[in-house]
DNA sequence: GTATGTAATAACTGACAGTCATTAAATGAA
DNA sequence: TTCATTTAATGACTGTCAGTTATTACATAC
């Protein structure tokens, strides 16, 4: 091989690059419309303007396409907390930014908030690749590692309870959080019309009681200044 | 029509709900053992003994179907709730054996748990009966009135902080305890293996830390004399 | 014993994920 | 420039499955 082919073979890389990202607008498109179930591989071809054929070329099967689209929420989410984690904010500030920030990233990128819940379904994970999941499950333990470091900063600085595990904590947030945003998401409307439940002030109570319960009295007592502002 | 008529026609009505039953039976097993996407209509008739094309002239459709099934569950979550909330205990005790029973339930009717997430995948209703969604959606308030009765019954005793709204503390409770559940099921091996993470015990964790909060002084003393037993 | 209504069937249809034999295009050597 | 070879792309095809429908079998009623 010489200096031209070299050249050649990286532009195809490039261009095979490319058009998968393309496949992913395209895929991005329908599956936002229409969801994983009623979104066909001939739709998101033809919004690709390709066969379906070349779709397999670059994704093994719808799920990992969908999973593709996916992980570039999950990009959009993990460029949030990094750039709240390493800010030079105080860690009491630093947890409530991220818990506004997720809210945020429901209200503004909710078709891929939906996507997420795909992730909890075991059965569906049969139909994806194994480097999917792994591609993916490496994103998520960046996002987790960041909040887990974050809280156990908080304890050493002696901002929160250390007698609580930090990956518990940490689990818990976020499992609350995503629970009644989904809730939100899928009945949000007809609690608002039955008995004037508002998902979002429900959110903001749930971090507050739990807030209280695993800062200290310093903390605390830093919580409540920053409420106040 | 006549007696005997009369009789043969309420007969027929039986056999019906039998049949319907019957049905059911059967759908429970595949399901159980295969998840909604993996068990076909094909094998359900198998099982039940039945052509397909009867079991559409009993359910609508395969979601249907499903539905009826994961109602089963909720009728047991239901009657469990029913005794705790209308024995004698204090209204504290029975929070928590509410939260307890939650967790039992998991553990000893999984399958059934994990059907539960179906309905908050609005994607999915468009395949069901306006009919059953309306059971179902009643089967579910049911269940929401007597925690929501119980919540107001604690803050008029004096035992739950009062400036709070029942409601809310309600979802808050019930969607943190179901993440977490849904969770376990599906990455808790995984957490366990890795972070040294058990999540019955993050559960207790977080039922601990809302407990905190919510209980008035006087609530809370009583919750840690409770517990102390 | 025959007409009527009901329960059940199984062959059929349409839709869709995924495959594969074929074609078209780009590349590189002669 | 020509032609062989590799690579990209196609679209017709297959298998599966939810849901339908024309037909059959059977119980009931007269």
């Amino acid at each position: 091989m010489n200096g031209v082919a070299m050249g050649i073979h990286e532009r195809k890389e490039r261009e095979k690059e490319q058009r998968k990202e393309e496949i992913i607008d395209a895929a991005q498109r329908i599956f936002f419309e229409k969801g994983l179930i009623a979104s066909t591989m001939d739709e998101i071809a033809e919004a690709a303007e390709l066969s379906k054929g070349t779709l397999y070329l670059y994704y093994s099967s719808k799920e990992d396409l969908y999973l593709a689209v996916m992980m570039r929420g999950m990009d959009t989410l993990h460029d949030m907390y990094e750039q709240i984690v390493n800010s030079d904010d105080s860690t009491v500030e630093k947890i409530i930014r991220c818990s506004n920030s997720y809210v945020d990233f429901f209200h503004s990128n909710r078709n891929f908030f939906r996507m997420f819940p795909f992730l909890q379904n075991p059965r569906f994970h049969k139909q994806v690749s194994e480097e999917m999941i792994k591609s993916c499950g490496l994103k998520n333990q960046k996002m987790w590692d960041m909040v887990i470091a974050m809280l156990k900063k908080g304890m050493e600085e002696g901002k929160l309870r250390s007698d609580l595990n930090p990956v518990e904590v940490g689990i818990i947030f976020w499992s609350s959080s995503t629970a009644l945003l989904i809730r939100e998401d899928s009945e949000g409307p007809a609690w608002k019309a039955n008995l004037n439940i508002d998902f979002d002030h429900t959110l903001e109570v749930c971090n507050m009681l739990l807030m209280e319960s695993i800062l200290t009295d310093q903390g605390r007592k830093e919580y409540h200044a920053l409420k106040k502002t």
